[in-house]
DNA sequence: TGTAGCTTTTACAACTTTTTTACAAGTTAA
DNA sequence: TTAACTTGTAAAAAAGTTGTAAAAGCTACA
């Protein structure tokens, strides 16, 4: 693990068919056009973009975004999900994937056939 | 930190379809008439003007302007702001742009519909 | 010294973002 | 199907940031 790498906490860019972040520029774009994100929502958002694919739970983020601090019996992670979703809009549903009992994944664009249907809750949410 | 590079603060020139900064005869024109700016509100413009695109953080541009000192806690870089935008007029509004939480951004001239409705906030600003 | 012009400070208004609250809706497992 | 628990949502409250006017402080110079 040894920390060599910089604290680095956005990865530079991230791209796929409908969505393009930015990180350097602080840019998010969907289908073209620049989205208008607040701080906390970016930093989520790049967070998740920067570990796609990977699940993200709950302490995690809540860690490495609002600082070790935070009971989990506040919804303000929730709610920045929601708005997130909703400003990326369609292709949000789609991206920003709940993993119920853990946490958030982030997902590269596929179509919606491609999309599983089952929630798939997987990892022992104990764990 | 070592100084070696030249303390260039502002690029020779800008220019885009309204506004021209000409940094080697202190002027700046906007639309071809010449604005009248103090010896701060200039360097100010063309700081950011080298640096469009960018966002620059309000303590940076403390630090490049003011010199490193100067606590967050005084809104003269505000009000220098406000003088540029009064006078740069209105595109002023397009292209001197507040990143919430973060700084200011110029940006070359777009048309209204081309600007994005910033508030955007980007890039923990702590960072 | 007085004046004019520039810069900074102050005090508050206006605005934006973030968090909390309260409850609805969804999910899981016995 | 219900009980227990998790997540979604809207709305309000709280926190934080920026905008602005006006006053005060400077500086240069006639």
């Amino acid at each position: 693990m040894m920390s060599v790498e910089t604290v680095q906490p956005v990865k530079s860019t991230y791209q796929d068919g409908q969505l393009e972040i930015n990180a350097m520029r602080g840019e998010v774009l969907v289908n073209g056009s620049k989205l208008v994100l607040t701080r906390k929502e970016f930093e989520l958002l790049a967070l998740l973009a920067a570990n796609e694919g990977e699940i993200l739970k709950r302490e995690d983020l809540m860690m490495r975004i609002w600082s070790y601090s935070m009971e989990i019996r506040t919804r303000t992670l929730d709610v920045h999900i929601r708005r997130l979703r909703a400003k990326i809009g369609e292709h949000g549903e789609g991206c920003i994937e709940t993993v119920f009992g853990v946490g958030y994944r982030f997902q590269r664009y596929r179509s919606p056939e491609a999309r599983p249907m089952y929630t798939f809750a997987m990892m022992s949410a104990s764990a």
